[in-house]
DNA sequence: GGTCCTTTGAAGCTA
DNA sequence: TAGCTTCAAAGGACC
């Protein structure tokens, strides 16, 4: 990661990276984020790479892959394996948690009985802690908390994993909470039962309750939704069995994603936006914005989270969630309808993007507050007809925008939104998405676990300073007009760079 | 009811 | 192995 080595250049980019980009909220967020310590972040993420290579087994992906067999099965052994494994590797790697608050051996506050997961509850940010409850508590993975806390005890390390079993991670307890309808069922004494004995054979705990990676095939996601009972279902709700839907387990958390989770209600609160795209960028720049003890908390949270998720479900491949791979392992009849599903949004976005850049354009050119520029299917939160009408984005009105014309593609302007946030400095870590290509590929890993280094380019240190002084003399700082921020950046951004 | 948008990161696939 | 693609969450908007 070019960010990462230290050097004037960097500097100079990290500097920009932290002016500019301030949405709406940020103004509360003051400059301690920007103040950022983002030299002190690419160590911090170098670290974590380096802890994150060692703890995990390289060879845990294909361990997983080679065992399609029986989670039933699995789930047996599972509970064996983790009564040895546990008491052997007591005090193993994660004997010392990177944070204090974790593991999170309370149940949260918003998951036990009576209590909501509000956005107003939802007031806690990274790095304060309230009600004596792990400040990333709310982050709980598979949502709103399937699953409760287990003991500390149960291993993690994977990298001793040879077998179709996955350990334990006592960390990752914490990421599961309970589902609004099975709190009534366990007690918050009961949090502390290890996943094994929550987790029936299919991951469904005894009462019922389900993991939270585990959803029906169809319709969205809602948690609500997810389980009760649906993968494995034992002797759940009746109702719930005449579906003939398969659930889908769902892929683990990453890092960003944990912090979404977390941020989301915060930003909504602040910046009463409710669009979740808009509400996302901001949450992507603030992302950019933590610092790196802030960030990698998260990381090491998505970390452990995945070695949940393959303790849980040790057959399961991220490939099995892929359209392509419905044909395989997944060859339920749910999945393939669902790949069918999938395969036709692919085919779709196909034949209206001839342009690989594409989607959106309009909105990231012009940003919210410039919508009388976008085109209509953009209005409607459609597809920029503009640029695939050849051409590219059309110049907006604006003078101030007047610079911005479509980029012949290679340069969609969604790359151009990236880099204004970058934050690194030394170069550290996030190169962002200014590097991702296509519609979404990315090509820098960001900290920990982010790839071996130099799989993926990173571009991110391209971000021109001009870009970002400019952005810094923004002023907007109404919440409401977060998203308008946003994207009035994007405009700044895009002029300097014309 | 399905899709889009938007973000970053992980993992799978392909050449 | 580099590069690309898909999916993960979220929820309003749109068709």
């Amino acid at each position: 990661m070019p960010q990462l080595s230290s050097g004037g250049g960097d500097d100079l980019g990290a500097n920009d990276e932290m002016i500019a980009f301030k949405d709406e909220g940020e103004q509360e967020e003051k400059t301690q984020e920007n103040a950022f310590t983002e030299r002190d972040l690419a160590d911090l993420k170098s670290s974590l790479v380096n802890e994150s290579e060692i703890n995990q087994s390289p060879t845990s992906a294909a361990v997983r892959r080679g065992h399609h067999g029986e989670q039933r099965v699995f789930q047996d052994k599972h509970r064996e394996h983790l009564d040895g494994v546990s008491k052997q590797q007591d005090g193993g790697m994660y004997k010392s948690p990177a944070y204090p608050g974790y593991p999170f051996l309370m149940l949260p506050d918003p998951y036990l009985p009576n209590s909501s997961v509000s956005p107003s509850s939802n007031k806690v940010s990274v790095v304060q802690q309230s009600h004596g409850m792990h400040p990333l508590t709310s982050l709980l993975p598979y949502s709103n908390d399937h699953f409760s806390p287990s003991p500390p005890h149960l291993p993690t390390d994977m990298s001793q994993k040879t077998g179709v079993h996955r350990h334990q991670s006592q960390d990752l307890s914490g990421y599961y909470s309970l589902p609004p309808g099975g709190v009534g069922q366990i007690t918050p004494s009961m949090s502390w039962f290890p996943h094994s004995l929550m987790l029936g054979p299919s991951g469904v705990h005894p009462t019922g309750i389900p993991h939270p990676a585990i959803v029906p095939s169809s319709g969205k996601q809602e948690h609500d939704q997810y389980d009760r009972g649906m993968y494995m279902k034992p002797q759940v709700e009746v109702k719930r069995e005449k579906e003939p839907k398969k659930p889908v387990i769902k892929k683990p958390l990453n890092a960003f994603m944990l912090y979404m989770k977390e941020m989301r209600a915060k930003v909504i609160a602040e910046c009463t936006l409710k669009e979740s795209a808009a509400i996302n960028q901001i949450l992507g720049r603030r992302w950019h914005a933590l610092t790196r003890e802030e960030q990698a908390k998260y990381y090491e949270l998505a970390r452990k989270e995945r070695q949940l998720h393959m303790q849980l479900y040790p057959t399961w491949s991220a490939r099995d969630n892929y359209e392509a791979g419905l044909s395989g392992v997944a060859g339920e009849k749910s999945k393939a309808d669902w790949g069918k599903k999938k395969r036709r949004k692919r085919e779709k976005q196909q034949d209206s993007n001839t342009d690989p850049g594409s989607p959106k354009k309009c909105r990231a050119r012009f940003g919210l507050n410039q919508q009388t520029d976008w085109c209509g299917p953009c209005r409607r939160k459609k597809k920029c007809i503009r640029y695939l009408q050849g051409g590219g984005c059309p110049s907006p009105s604006s003078s101030d925008l007047s610079a911005i014309d479509s980029p012949p593609s290679p340069c969609p302007a969604r790359l151009r939104l990236y880099r204004q946030a970058p934050p690194s400095p030394r170069g550290s870590p996030p190169p962002s998405p200014s590097t991702r290509r296509s519609s979404h590929t990315r090509s820098h890993p960001r900290f920990p676990s982010e790839q071996s280094a130099g799989k993926r380019a990173d571009l991110c240190h391209l971000v021109p300073t001009a870009t970002l002084e400019l952005s810094a003399k923004q002023t907007l700082c109404s919440s409401a007009l977060s998203a308008a921020k946003v994207a009035g950046l994007s405009l700044k951004v895009l002029t300097e760079t014309h």
